[in-house]
This record gives C-alpha cells, sequence and structure tokens, in this order.
DNA sequence: TATTATAAACACATATATGTGTTATTATGC
DNA sequence: GCATAATAACACATATATGTGTTTATAATA
C-alpha cells in the first residue's frame, strides 16, 4: 500500500510530465508511441494514478528528447 | 518480460547506486535504514536484478543527500 | 447534429516490485 | 582456526506496474 508521500510524489510527476509532454506539443497517443508504451499508461500516470519505473522514465525521457535526469527535474515536498 | 535495453539500463544504474554507497561510506544496511526500504531491495537495485519505481529512487535519493536529478545522472546507452 | 480528436475510465491478465523472512557466501580481523 | 560484518541468495506473499482491450466523456469543428 502506497504512502501518502509517495502518493504526492507520482502525482507531482503526473504533472510535470504533462507539462512537458504539452509544451513539446504531443498528444498521449504520440508520446505513447514514440515511447513505445501503451497510450493507458501515459494516461495513468499523468493522472498520478501509478508509480512509473525506471525504465518507464527512462523510455518517457527518450520520446521527450531529454536526459532522464531532465526528466525527473521537478519538484519534490522536501519536509 | 523485460527486455534487453531495459536490463542494460537497470544494471548501469545498480552500479551507479553501488558507487554512490560506497562513496557516501554507506553500508547497504545504513542505506536501507536511511531510505526505509527493506536492505534486500538495495541488494537487488545493485544487482541490477529489479526495476525500481519513482518513488524507491527518491527514497534513495533522500538518504543519499542527493536531488532525484543527481541520482539518475548516470551513463545510459544511446545507440 | 454528427464527426473527429483527445483523454478518461473502466476491466482483466500477467509480470514484477515490494516487503518480510531465512540461510549462504565472502571477506576481514582476531 | 574462529568470530564478525557485509553482502548475496534463496523462498514466499502481496501490492501494483505493465500491457491489452473496450467503452465513456469531453471538446472542437464542420
Amino acid at each position: 500500500m502506497i504512502n501518502v508521500r509517495d502518493k504526492k510524489l507520482i502525482q507531482k510527476f503526473g504533472y510535470h510530465l504533462r507539462e512537458l509532454r504539452t509544451s513539446a506539443g504531443f498528444t498521449q497517443e504520440q508520446l505513447a508511441n514514440d515511447a513505445d508504451i501503451p497510450i493507458n499508461q501515459v494516461g495513468r500516470i499523468e493522472r498520478g494514478e501509478i508509480n512509473p519505473t525506471l525504465s518507464t522514465l527512462n523510455a518517457l525521457s527518450r520520446a521527450l528528447n531529454k536526459t532522464l535526469p531532465q526528466l525527473v527535474d521537478f519538484p519534490v515536498s522536501v519536509e
């Protein structure tokens, strides 16, 4: 069972990914195709429903023409 | 079933994590305690056996006093 | 209204990450 | 040799990510 902190983390990443995707002018379908992952997976990640793995993050970064560090460069709560 | 590319990715990350941990002078047990994850998990990640999730990566980065982008800043094959 | 594009929301199976144990191995020091 | 520390290597249960499919919702546009 995922805890509150992790829930917030994946939600924040979801918003971040959506921002990167829309800024790049991609639809979910385009991103999914380029990253070679199911379109549903993209939607679930953007909505903060799932906790993506390293390999999925890497695939997304490649599709967005970014490095992995760039992809995960988003504000994480410190507390 | 994980593919060859992803297998290489998580192996490289495993080496990288081990390098960060030993450079910081931590044992697997210390890192596991600080990150609040099982020690076995740390070993499996370092050996490239598993594909860690975003929340696990975040926990490791915190325990290593690094940012998430810093933690995942390792050479990824381009091909 | 009807059509199209986009995204959300479902269901479901399967692979696997996580979490908890225990035991074995590999050093390193006495 | 014997201990101790550190890591590896198992087994196992459970939660969940992935992957595939279908259906619904929403918005824009003709």
